[in-house]
DNA sequence: GACCTGCTGCGGATTG
């Protein structure tokens, strides 16, 4: 292993001398046979920073430098003709592409290999001259390579004809999604405009560790036309230092009488900032300015909202002590140039800084390692708890997370599911299946993706201007990655889109875009297979600060926090979706951004349940119980456990408080929505929120007779209950899809029969006593 | 009581 570089071209060999490496990583040298024989798929897991790119453009470059030498050259060049492109790089991010474009160019103009970064921003001119000369390396994301195989398939055959790999950057990011589906989708008709099926181009997947790794391989080739090599990262993991440190927002009451009273700044309050009411949220940010200033970290807050209300409180810090600020906010609705003018600041790391940020700085971009990660509220899931981790501990010390988490002051009015702390408690189980299970939730990777399939069906027919049904159904679904769908859904499909005018049927049965499919094909937003809300553009004089989904009605004269400071509206424009502001100091509501639910996983609430169950969360290490959670942290537990225990939780699914009756699962959201379907269907007021399920009006012993009554029932199909809901539409394409088809995806994505099943069968024999 | 990603062709203004 440690002569693996020899079977590398000399030429690049020579670069990895003079880049000054102490050797190759253990991923690069394993990845070099498999890679230099083009015969098998790759699968290439490390860690971040591990240097999988490297891994794979060594010896890909260095076969493509091999099969180039002495042939053609000189006759192509003539002719004004590259010899077809090498390498297809496809990222999710366009960051991402100008990133690795930047890392490849001192080896490419060793090699003398012609880099094209493809994508919406990327130069007409570097385009124009890969179109003229196809070559070496091409950097795209699957919009672009879509809009490519419509608009000019003809090229893509003739350039991609001798194609020797095709590489996919940050797979985990697109595996299970509608936009990872579009992708193996586009890889098939890639294949098929190429005449490539038969011998198929080579896949090489680059990932973050992933749970299963062996499912991975038929989610990268659903169809298995070729082998695949795993290569995965052993590399010894750094130590992680954990603390979770609670808060306890004051209830109104003791809120309302606290301004009574004028004394805003309590007395065991270390609150050092501008003056007003105490609330949890100034305490968090107090912490925040004390942990954080002089160091580099990453505060992640859950929500745009949030992130915007920790940076400016950080901010108004700054100022107030009159210190300079190093506290900005990154999110999806900020500029390209203030997101940018962060990220580089981060890169520098000549300054402390601080990035109070949503998921934009959880994976991809290039920002280094910093000192620790603040997760502010409870993370949606254990993988992105994972992915946020890995961004901390730098020279190789450990990752350091904190978890700051708000539960409300107990009162007369505190709601039974407060009083648990489900919270924290989720925040506990999420802490203890990292570190002590090393599990995280799997990619969902059997759901039907109707909505892409549809969108497939429209790209493949504007590709290829006429094609025959029974032909699109064997690319998309036997070669292609749809092949949970039968011949009946697609006829359903097809059909539907006649109707609709999306597509027409000619005499010789080709099929060929309709009126209004021309129409969608046509237009520049097509080529996305994901969702996107309205967005209106924020604009002071003549900057633009961002843009912003608008939801709910925004009126002028309203306040907004936006870019981390404060704004008040002064004119909407609603044709031009323009929102112009002007910056103002004081205080501001700002405006509800978006809705959707979350979706937690089974194992998050039955360790929820183990954890209530025991009465401790502490993780076991020898002889010792290890505690993270801090004071505040312990006796919100301790309130926990005793509303726990006060209820019997620990035997009685079904409680009974004020009228209502409350069900608790311990169970996933997919069971949880199941339950709570099967009770609207029969006329029950429900409510559900955080696993807990609320039926108005009712008591337990009438709930559990009808639980009873379900376990002994025949439960309908996923698809039967999806007939019950009335808004179903999810995905960008829904609204063209024929009911049933609509039924079987929303039941696949949002229900659990089996699950419900199993949970009722328990409950039977707690009920009965057994 | 959630987040993120991406996209064309062309007309007009500006610059070398």
């Amino acid at each position: 292993m440690r002569d693996a570089h020899l079977q590398l071209d000399y030429q690049i060999q020579r670069w990895i001398f003079n880049q000054g490496w102490n050797g190759l990583r253990e991923v690069q040298a394993k990845a070099i046979a498999p890679i230099l024989s083009g015969k098998t798929d790759v699968l290439i897991s490390a860690a971040t920073a591990a240097g999988k790119t490297e891994a794979f453009f060594l010896p890909a470059c260095s076969a493509l430098v091999k099969s180039d030498n002495g042939q053609n050259i000189g006759l192509y060049e003539k002719e004004g003709q590259g010899n077809g492109v090498g390498i297809l790089y496809i990222s999710p991010l366009k960051a991402l592409i100008n990133d690795q474009y930047r890392r490849l160019e001192s080896l490419a103009e060793l090699l003398d290999m012609q880099v094209t970064p493809w994508h919406g921003d990327s130069p007409r001119s570097k385009k124009n001259k890969q179109k003229k000369s196809p070559s070496g390396i091409i950097l795209i994301t699957p919009e672009s390579l879509e809009s490519l195989l419509i608009r000019d398939s003809g090229w893509v055959k003739q350039a991609f004809s001798s194609l020797k790999y095709i590489v996919i950057d940050e797979f985990h990011a697109f595996l299970g999604s509608e936009r990872g589906q579009h992708l193996l989708s586009l890889l098939t008709r890639l294949e098929h405009v190429t005449e490539r099926l038969n011998s198929p181009i080579p896949r090489v997947a680059l990932s973050a560790t992933l749970g299963d790794l062996k499912s991975v391989p038929q989610s990268l080739r659903p169809n298995q036309s070729l082998p695949c090599v795993i290569i995965e990262d052993d590399e010894a993991k750094a130590s992680i230092k954990v603390q979770v440190k609670g808060y306890i927002e004051p209830s109104q009451l003791a809120l309302e009488s606290d301004s009574k009273k004028n004394n805003f700044e309590s007395s065991d309050s270390q609150y050092i900032g501008i003056q007003h009411p105490y609330t949890a949220e100034a305490q968090v940010c107090s912490d925040l300015y004390r942990l954080c200033r002089g160091g580099s970290h990453l505060i992640f807050a859950n929500s745009r909202k949030r992130t915007e209300m920790i940076a400016t409180e950080l901010s108004d810090l700054c100022e107030h002590n009159i210190v300079p600020n190093e506290f900005f906010p990154h999110h999806g609705s900020l500029s390209k140039e203030l997101r940018e003018s962060l990220e580089t600041r981060l890169q520098k790391e000549a300054l402390p800084t601080t990035a109070v940020c949503t998921m934009t700085l959880e994976l991809g971009i290039d920002i280094g390692k910093v000192d620790t990660v603040v997760q502010v509220t409870a993370p949606h899931s254990v993988a992105s708890l994972r992915q946020r981790l890995g961004r901390s501990g730098r020279r190789g010390g450990s990752a350091v997370l904190r978890m700051l988490i708000i539960e409300k002051e107990i009162d007369k009015d505190t709601s039974l599911t407060d009083k648990l702390r489900l919270e924290l408690i989720q925040s506990f189980a999420m802490i203890r299946l990292l570190i002590i299970d090393k599990w995280f939730e799997p990619a969902d990777t059997e759901l039907y993706h109707f909505s892409t399939l549809l969108h497939q069906v429209l790209a493949t027919i504007g590709q290829w201007g006429g094609i025959r049904a029974d032909q699109l159904y064997i690319l998309l679904c036997k070669q292609g990655p749809f092949q949970q769908i039968q011949p009946a859904h697609f006829k359903s499909l097809l059909s539907q889109m006649g109707e609709l005018q999306l597509l027409t049927q000619l005499g010789n049965n080709q099929l060929v875009l309709g009126i209004v499919g021309e129409r969608i094909v046509g237009h520049y937003t097509f080529y996305a297979v994901f969702k996107t809300p309205e967005e209106y553009r924020i604009v002071t004089g003549n900057r633009t600060l961002g843009t912003l989904p608008i939801e709910t009605m925004l009126l002028p004269e309203q306040y907004i926090i936006f870019g981390g400071k404060r704004w008040q509206v002064k004119n909407i424009d609603m044709d031009k979706k323009v929102v112009d502001v002007i910056s103002v100091k004081g205080g501001g509501k700002p405006p509800t951004f978006g809705g959707g639910s979350m979706s937690i996983h089974d194992r998050v609430r039955q360790e929820m349940y183990e954890i209530l169950n025991n009465g401790d969360y502490r993780i076991r290490v020898g002889e010792q119980h290890l505690d993270f959670a801090d004071k505040t942290a312990r006796q919100l537990f301790s309130e926990s456990i005793d509303t726990f225990n006060r209820y019997d939780l620990s035997n009685q699914p079904v409680v009974d408080k004020d009228g209502n009756s409350y069900i608790f699962m311990w169970r996933g959201d997919k069971i949880v929505n199941t339950l709570t379907a099967l009770l609207i269907r029969d006329d029950f007021t429900v409510e559900a929120y955080a696993g807990v399920i609320c039926i108005s009006k009712i008591d337990s012993f009438q709930v559990c007779q009808f639980l009873q009554k379900l376990a002994s029932q025949i439960l309908p199909t996923a698809t039967e209950l999806a007939e019950t809901v009335p808004f179903k539409m999810t995905e960008k394409f829904d609204e063209y899809l024929p009911d049933d088809l609509l039924n079987i995806g929303y039941g696949a994505q949002a229900f659990d029969i089996i699950g419900l099943k199993k949970w009722l069968e328990d409950f039977k024999k707690t009920d009965l006593g057994l």
